[in-house]
DNA sequence: CTCTGATGCAAGTGCTCACTTGCATCAGCG
DNA sequence: CGCTGATGCAAGTGAGCACTTGCATCAGAG
């Protein structure tokens, strides 16, 4: 019989509560009391804690994984496709995103349940050294590239939990597109 | 009878094993050990965890503070005193920064801790009004300048952090001091 | 209605960690 | 040499937390 309370609706919880207090002083019981059910519940439906986030983390950034595949010939389409993923991720869930990073370099469970999304990060690398090849991208690390295009959104969803007040309209991914093109084109 | 290893020494190991392990992971036990002192003389010569801290962040942080009393005619010089601390300061602690500017956020103790140099920042903010009241920088509001202003090095600290490739030459107070005054010198 | 599987609750286990205590040692000062 | 005050070491305390166990309850499928 399925729970009365979904899994989404606890993952949901988990990434509130860790968007908040990090996930190393997100209690299982916090967490638990977070989605509306018994801590014990929350173990024998999850297992473990670190098992919660790497399903939660899973459904919500990873599953909706981009069609990229297979990279075609058309840049601006492939590069719209990642921005338009990334721009997502940091519109919903940006909180979280950043507070795992940070997190990342100092608890290795965190770490280790990131490595799932950061495997999204080779299949990018893959497009982008594809369209570098074909001669439509400047030649660099990958990863450069790579930040080069969807560090700003980074930047924005920093700067807006830094500095409350700027009601930034959401980042329109055909205009970072643009705006990526006109500088990595090779001359 | 002074101790064999000084307050300082004890200091510098907080805030590198801070740096690289985050307040909380920071256990009393491996300060100690980086230290070279027993973890019970920690206690008996720093009382807690907290307050060792905090006479760290002082010592080194709050310790060397600017002169800055009395703002005088000089934006530029003034912008330059503050710049200058701030430049040094990243250069010299940048890690253990930005690891208790992110811990801030979720740890009380590292919040309190933090309470005391933030009071440094209220000082910068008269600085700011003092000049902008005398007509020699533009009108907004004092955070925002400041931000404006040290921001850069902040950002150059961040992405040495991300990015370890780049040999990133030290920032030059007087040139960021220049630069940031051709923008926000009012028309 | 009955059976089953998921849930809640109370209690407990084991680990880590900040912090303490008691005692031995050691360095400097008279 | 003898005193003092700081240190080291071994052991322990108490709290928080991830995770477990046993039992009662309750909702849905047959």
């Amino acid at each position: 019989m399925a729970s009365r309370v979904t899994d989404q609706a606890v993952y949901d919880a988990v990434l509130k509560v860790i968007a908040d207090q990090g996930y190393e002083r997100a209690t299982t019981r916090a967490i638990a009391d977070a989605a509306g059910i018994n801590e014990v519940t929350l173990f024998r439906r999850f297992t473990s804690k670190e098992n919660l986030l790497r399903q939660a983390v899973r459904s919500n950034f990873v599953g909706f994984a981009l069609d990229l595949d297979a990279p075609g010939d058309d840049v601006a389409a492939d590069l719209l496709t990642i921005v338009s993923y990334y721009a997502r991720l940091y519109e919903t869930r940006g909180g979280v995103v950043l507070t795992l990073m940070r997190e990342a370099k100092f608890s290795p469970d965190v770490a280790a349940v990131l490595a799932e999304p950061e495997a999204l990060l080779e299949k990018v690398d893959e497009v982008i050294l594809h369209h570098q090849r074909r001669g439509a991208l400047v030649t660099e690390p990958p990863r450069h590239t790579f930040f080069a295009l969807v560090g700003p959104l980074m930047m924005r969803s920093f700067a807006r939990r830094v500095d409350q007040r700027a009601t930034q309209a959401p980042a329109d991914p055909e205009a970072v597109v643009r705006r990526f093109l006109d500088g990595h084109r090779p001359g």
